[in-house]
DNA sequence: GCCGTTTTCGGCCCGACTGTTTTCAGTCG
């Protein structure tokens, strides 16, 4: 049993419960519910399968009894019952933009939908822009959605693996004949979406490897199975191919199957002007080619070294330059998790949270930072409680109380009071520049009217960040992973808006964002924009994205001196303009 | 279904946007 079953059981209790059209008050019980399970720190599905859930805000005594009864026995009978009731692939719609529980009752009712092909073949034929409520727009915009659904359907987000590639990463190190293992390819480059995860392992015997692979609890299916390479697939379909190589072959299998396709292909045409070919196994002299055999290659660093090129971080391989930069051994110093000291947006329960801002600021030093900037939402946010300014000025009061407290405790860290203020339609700001004066800092973000057009989108975002008091954009583009699309806008002149106002832009790195995307860091690193690595954590666990903040900003060439929270708590108080807490 | 408490049941998050209608329902954030 994992928390995410958990969690996931919940939400789908939710969706089935919508489509039987039952309270909404009920429903969002279980949805609360799901978050809770899922943002819960500690180990949640242990006091479940022990019956010790009582006290949890927001797991009464059903939710309680329910997540017994899953963790204990690996069921449950209330949520199979629901789930005969409907068809199994009717959950496949939820997932379509602008398709909600009442439309997807009313398709399934009256015109038999249960299924995204069927959606599509009514949404083509007429069928459904005849039925009551719908018309010719909305079978558009569904048809549009479903492309985007189908464009995207064998893909999983970065956050959504690295759980069980962590998971068998430790299975495969724990058997005897495995000497090393790695996760390579685009989880390895850190790519924000996966299309499957590829395992390489060093051993002498691969068909003990291979056995030990397939054989376990979390293998949904055998897809193929060989003496030296095998394929399966996890729950939800995510694909894990496992290969296994000799010891002596595993640096040049390592760099084979992380690529990028691109980067090999480079690799391979260095490797050939030296007079040797480059596969998967190794570097060997090129027929007819005058060399001796090269040396056996310990690890990448070694492949790479040979091939007169600095060792190239993984995330960097994708062929925008990362080989003529190692050749001229000009390769940034990319940032490391370990060099953040701090980071700002971050919600508490005043917001859309599941923390208080004493859990979150605890949960800070716990992961040895020195500062815990809070951004909670303005007042515009309703659906996500957006404070007023009284309740602004009120966090402020209880962050200066808290920041105190800390000081007496001899504890050097500090609590910065933000917020995340909404850029309304406009452009203006969510706030006063009274109030945004009385802020330690301020994030900057759109949050509706997300379908304006390009160039109005853009105008709206530049007036927003030459406000003098704001100090960080945040998430530029709003996309949300595998599911909505970024607004349109333009984001070189973003940047260079950015750079004027000397507004530092955020990498969102809550994993269904990961926004700016990577591919625009080079660029604002060249105007001298600086980044700052945020989780946008909605509870104490999810500060852990910082994780994912760090493989982005290295994939986007980051350096410790591009991101502005690897600053200690004295540099980035006198960055911030601050008078120093001590 | 949860919470808080006037300890037993009433209240629970609100508004914009879109497309369908012609005054509103559904979806989304």
């Amino acid at each position: 049993m994992t928390r995410d079953r958990l969690a996931d059981t919940l939400e789908e209790i939710a969706l089935l419960l919508e489509l039987k059209g039952e309270n909404p008050f009920k429903i969002r019980a279980y949805r609360t519910g799901s978050e809770t399970v899922r943002l819960f720190s500690g180990d949640i599905v242990k006091l479940a399968t022990d019956g010790e859930l009582k006290g949890i805000k927001g797991i009464g005594d059903a939710l309680q009894q329910k997540l017994h009864e899953l963790a204990s026995t690996g069921k449950l009978e209330y949520y199979e019952n629901l789930r005969s009731e409907f068809p199994e692939t009717l959950f496949d719609l939820f997932k379509i933009q602008g398709l909600g529980p009442k439309k997807i009752k009313a398709l399934y009712d009256s015109l038999n939908v249960d299924s995204t092909a069927k959606l599509k073949e009514v949404a083509e034929s007429g069928e459904m822009a005849a039925l009551s409520g719908f018309g010719k727009k909305t079978a558009e915009k569904i048809l549009e959605a479903i492309a985007f659904r189908e464009s995207n359907a064998d893909r999983f987000r970065l956050g959504d693996v690295a759980e069980p590639v962590q998971m068998i990463l430790e299975s495969l190190r724990s058997h005897p004949d495995c000497l090393r293992a790695e996760a390579a390819g685009s989880y390895r480059r850190a790519k924000e979406t996966v299309h499957d995860i590829d395992f390489l392992v060093a051993t002498s015997k691969p068909t003990a490897i291979i056995e030990h692979f397939t054989d376990q609890e979390w293998v949904e299916k055998i897809i193929a199975k060989g003496d030296t390479k095998a394929s399966v697939y996890l729950a939800k379909g995510l694909q894990c191919d496992l290969r296994a190589v000799s010891n002596d072959e595993f640096a040049c299998a390592l760099a084979y199957f992380t690529g990028s396709k691109e980067h090999n292909v480079a690799m391979r045409g260095r490797a050939l002007a030296r007079g040797y070919t480059l596969n998967e196994y190794r570097l060997a002299p090129k027929e007819g080619s005058d060399k001796g055999a090269p040396p056996i290659f310990e690890n990448e660093a070694q492949l790479y070294s040979f091939l007169g090129l600095e060792f190239v971080p993984p995330e960097m391989r994708e062929n925008t330059g990362e080989i003529e930069a190692a050749e001229e051994g000009d390769l940034p110093d990319l940032i490391e998790l370990e060099n953040l000291r701090g980071t700002f947006h971050n919600h508490t329960n005043a917001s859309d949270g599941r923390n208080t801002l004493e859990e979150m600021a605890d949960a800070a030093i716990d992961l040895g930072m020195q500062y815990l900037g809070i951004a909670d939402h303005s007042k515009s946010s309703f659906q996500a409680n957006g404070l007023d300014a009284t309740r602004v000025r009120d966090q402020i009061v209880a962050i200066a109380e808290l920041n105190a407290r800390y000081q007496e405790e001899g504890s050097r860290f500090r609590i910065f009071a933000g917020n995340e203020v909404d850029i309304l339609k406009d452009g203006s700001l969510d706030f006063d520049d009274e109030l945004l004066a009385e802020l330690d800092y301020t994030v900057v973000s759109v949050h509706n009217a997300m379908t304006l057009p390009e160039a109005q989108m853009t105008e709206r975002i530049i007036k927003a960040v030459s406000n003098k008091h704001v100090t960080m954009l945040g998430h530029v583009t709003g996309r949300l992973l595998l599911q909505r699309e970024p607004y349109a806008v333009d984001v070189p002149a973003v940047i260079e808006a950015c750079a004027e106002t000397g507004t530092i832009i955020e990498l969102n790195c809550n994993p269904w964002r990961l926004d700016m995307d990577w591919r625009w860091w080079k660029l604002a690193k060249e105007k001298g924009v600086k980044c700052s690595i945020n989780p946008d954590a909605h509870g104490t666990a999810q500060l852990e994205y910082l994780w994912f903040g760090a493989k982005l900003a290295r994939k986007g060439w980051l350096t410790r001196d591009d991101v502005v929270n690897t600053m200690d708590l004295d540099a980035i108080e006198e960055f911030l303009g601050l008078d120093p807490i001590n």
